[in-house]
DNA sequence: CTGTATCCCCAGAGATACTG
DNA sequence: CAGTATCTCTGGGGATACAG
């Protein structure tokens, strides 16, 4: 994995692309970030198409990887809240020109994300809190 | 809070994770943008452990991306440079803040390429410029 | 030197059903 | 609601050999 030229280092990134390089992972972070808090089926939803078992696996990768955190309420019907940790909320301000560059790429392309994006129920706005850290 | 400000919308997101969701997509994109231009066997040494067949494919990816551009001399021996295109050193740059911050989460984590491609910490070595930043 | 051509293999992603 | 439990199955990635 070393390589021993003395020019660049990639070992980070290395361990970075174990991370960002599923298929869902960025996707995930950003809604995450994007929400504060959000749970489960949420998550769900936003992310039309996948599994429960795919997310499922995600999440504790992210778990695990300390990216995100994971508050469950005990109660009926159960809830489970994610956020980022720090460190996620780090990266997802990391990938944040990422997304930047998609959308301008997109944009110039095909624009192939109209409305039917832009109209998703953001903000549940439960309560008076609504500040969004991570979000300009 | 959808709105203009601060709406993130991750369908272009969608895209983007086919072509950066590789796993050596990024690798290779940092690599090309640092070294300006590269070969292909450059390359496959850098990414120590690819095997030829994944980097071509990963390279015609990109080229299909137009992330990198493919420059052929019709030589004896055959030389072959890419380098990034306008996109791809978007893409570059969009990236960056990932490494560094893969950077940083990696040497508080567990400094694990430790020596070898890590020598920065060890004795600076006077005050030249040294090439073993990744992004500077 | 710069790739193709194969073959293989398994991790990852999907679908579905089920449980606490 | 928030996941697990299985099963499948594709395709990305690795290894090796070979070609232009």
């Amino acid at each position: 994995m070393e390589n021993n030229s003395n020019h660049i280092c990639l070992c980070p990134l290395e361990g970075i692309i174990n991370i960002i390089a599923k298929k869902w992972a960025i996707l995930i972070i950003s809604i995450i970030g994007h929400h504060g808090k959000i749970r489960f089926n949420d998550i769900m939803q936003r992310l039309d198409g996948i599994s429960p078992k795919t997310l499922a696996d995600v999440l504790k990768n992210l778990q695990k990887e300390n990216l995100i955190h994971r508050e469950s309420f005990s109660e009926i019907p159960p809830r489970v809240e994610y956020s980022l940790t720090d460190d996620g909320k780090q990266l997802c301000e990391a990938v944040r020109p990422l997304i930047q560059w998609a959308e301008k790429r997109d944009s110039v392309d095909k624009h192939r994300c109209k409305g039917s994006c832009h109209d998703e129920n953001v903000a549940p706005k439960r309560g008076t809190q609504q500040k969004n850290e991570l979000i300009t």
